[in-house]
This record gives C-alpha cells, sequence and structure tokens, in this order.
DNA sequence: AAGTACTTGTGTCTAATTGCACAAAATCTT
DNA sequence: AAGATTTTGTGCAATTAGACACAAGTACTT
C-alpha cells in the first residue's frame, strides 16, 4: 500500500478498469488476470498492476484477482459505492438524451435536478423531471447538497453558469459545452466536446 | 520544423487550442500569446509554445501569434482544413442529439448518414435525414469512402458494429457505448462515456 | 536613437510515467 | 509429492513529458 498522492493518470485508468470488471462479473466470471483484463482495455499488464497495487494487494499469485472483490475496492477508491446526486443545466436536445440515459444509476450517479433558463421551458416535464428556473439554481443546489454537476448550456452561457455552480458548493463538473472553463483548484472539470474528440483522430488519417 | 513523430499528448491538445482561437477570432482579436492563450485553456505558456513549435515558427517574437495564421496552421496540421463526412450508428437519444447538434459543421464534421438496427425506425426521418437499415451499414459506408464514424448503439451491440466499421474502412471511430472496442491499431478510437468522466472526479470530492 | 518591455523558440534539467524482469506465492499436473 | 505453470507485486532502467531559463528578435516609449 502506498499512501502518498496517487497520480491522476492513475485515477483516469481506474474508471476504466471498473467498467470492465463491472462487464466481467455481469457475464459471470468469477476471477480475472491483469492480463486478461488488459486485453479488454487495451492496456498493459505491468500497467495495471502497477495501477492496482498502488492502493492494496487485492490480487493472488497464481490467481489473479476477484472480480467481486477487485469490484467493491475500485468502488471504495473512486467513492462510487454510493450514489452520488447530480444536478443537470441546460434541457437542450443533450439534456435529455442524458435525462433519459440509463447508464448512470448502476455506476454510482443519479440526476435529480434540471435546469434551464428558458421560462417556456421551465415547469415542463423530461421523464417526470420538472424543469426548474436556472435563476433558482444556485439556492437550489447549496440547500441540497449537491456536489456534481452536469453542464449542457450554450458556450456562451456556460462561465457564467459554472461560476454560480462553484458559488453554490459544485466539486466537480462535466462540461458539454465546447469551451474551456475556468474554476479554482479546488474544483475539478471534465470536458465532452465530440469536435474535439474527433479533431484528435484526424491527425491520423 | 520538426519531421520527428509528435506524441499522441501533443496532438491532443492541439484542438483545445484551436478552439479557443475559433472564440479569440470570433471576438475580433488578431493576436495572441502563449500567455494569453494558456490562461484560457489553462495550460503553461511554455508548453503552448513547445507545442506549437513541433509543427513550425508560427509566432513572432515581441507580438506573439497571429490567431487568423495560427488557426489555418492548425486546422491543416489536424486535417480539419476541410469537411469530413460522418457516418452515425444508432438513432437513440444520443444519436438523435448529435443529428440535431450545431457544433460539427464549422469545426471540420458533418453527419451524412444515420443507421439504426431496429426495422421500425428505419426509414423515419430526424432533421431530414431518412435513418438507414444497419444492414446496409458496409456496403454503403465502404462505397461513401467514410472514414471517420460515430458510435451511439447499447454495449451489448457496439463491438459487432465496430468490426463492421473497420471491414468498411472507417478508421476512426468516436464511441459513445460503454465499453472498451477491440480494433486494428490502425484505427482510432476515441471514447465519451459520462460515467466513466463523473467517476474520474469522485476520487477528489 | 537609445532604452524598455514583451514574447518566441529551444537547450537543459527535473519529474513523471512506462516497460522490463524476476522472486515469491499459489495452483495445477502427473 | 515433486515439478511445471501461472500470476502477483515491485525494484530498476528507460523513456517521455514538463518546468525553467534565457538569448535573440520585435515593438513601443521617450
Amino acid at each position: 500500500m502506498n499512501a502518498e498522492k496517487i497520480p491522476d493518470i492513475i485515477i483516469g485508468r481506474l474508471p476504466v478498469y471498473l467498467r470492465a470488471l463491472q462487464r466481467m462479473a455481469d457475464n459471470g466470471l468469477k476471477t480475472t488476470s491483469s492480463q486478461e483484463l488488459g486485453e479488454h482495455v487495451g492496456i498493459s499488464a505491468a500497467q495495471i498492476r502497477k495501477d492496482i497495487s498502488q492502493f492494496g494487494e487485492f490480487g493472488k499469485q497464481g490467481t489473479g484477482y476477484s472480480i467481486a472483490y477487485l469490484l467493491d475496492k475500485l468502488k471504495e477508491i473512486l467513492k462510487v459505492n454510493h450514489i452520488w446526486d447530480v444536478a443537470l443545466i441546460g434541457a437542450g436536445d443533450m439534456g435529455h438524451a442524458l435525462v433519459r440515459y440509463q447508464g448512470f444509476t448502476n455506476r454510482g450517479f443519479k440526476i435529480v435536478m434540471v435546469f434551464d433558463n428558458n421560462k417556456e421551458k421551465v415547469g415542463q416535464k423530461i421523464d417526470g423531471f420538472s424543469i426548474e428556473d436556472a435563476d433558482k439554481l444556485a439556492e437550489r443546489i447549496k440547500s441540497s447538497g449537491i456536489k456534481i454537476a452536469m453542464l449542457t448550456v450554450p458556450a456562451p452561457a456556460a462561465q457564467s453558469v459554472a461560476d454560480k455552480l462553484v458559488q453554490a458548493g459544485v466539486k466537480a463538473i462535466l462540461n458539454y459545452a465546447p469551451i474551456s472553463l475556468n474554476v479554482p483548484k479546488s474544483v475539478k472539470v471534465q470536458y465532452i466536446d465530440p469536435s474535439i474528440h474527433l479533431q484528435r483522430m484526424t491527425y491520423y488519417l
């Protein structure tokens, strides 16, 4: 075990291992090896062993890893052994798709509030959710203690909404707006911008 | 200039620079510096200078970079100085959101085909697009010469669709399905999985 | 025209990350 | 029960990435 600071790059790979292990578990598998897991996720076996060993000795020589046990440990490390409430800001097409997305609940997240600044949308329902007025965002998030938000507003609005989220105590933002956000170092941001991702591949074509 | 192999990690940052520069240009700015650009994207000025200098000497001492010129150069490097045709597979909520998304055309991409394997959806229209039968996918993609695909199908279908895409000559896949894809090294994959991105932040909460 | 301020591109150093290899432990085979 | 096989965790080496510092060129100021 190692109590030192774990590099971001290792933390970034853990969710990928977690997803693959969950899939194995769903398929009824009981144990796996760094070799096998590596083939599934496209990462070298040595890398996987080293990553996992940062947090403890979870494997057994000759046998490998118990999938159920490693799943538990990874969920604990990533703090997704319970469900996080998430606020969604921006009820456009992307916001709608995310509200309806079935892939959050069994992976640690649940959307519990949806906001939009368009007064005509406020009060409308998506899958049972009432869209709330973005003017009430700060107050509602602060009082509910929500720490995670997903941002699906147009680029010009994104920074000012992010500022309000930070002010309201949000510590993690999943940003779908095509713009780099400026936030305090204590707040984490992850970016999803399909054009950026596509442009990372065209260089190689 | 440097003709050697450019590291992936540098290529990965270029689209972020490109997006920020485009924004500056839209705001009427003519020049910028590594310092200023760095503040916008949250990357050190030295890093930005070193990244850009891999491809040539695009700046001028004392002045910085011409935004229009650097934009041109980055687009050329990333090969997004023309529009790439893209195929979308999976006409669910996410597929719909992507078809309607306005952020592709001025950044180098255009969805030109949409496929689904649900026979009831085939023939339906999204924003003017007729949804095509996924059985025809290989043939249609091969004959059209499309090199880029976006995958928004359920996880269990993703690998087999990816295999067909590779077979049809696709060289870049933007994968929204929550599963690691197994493809030849000559094919690039980028992953978008909101749960993964969220799990990369919860560790720090 | 001289001085000041700004900014690039890059050489050097430091830090971070990955790859390799193997002892040790567990299991399987005969 | 002995030998063969599997597989982990980790020390060390190699590679890669990032930070720092500065000469040199450009523009601005007085």
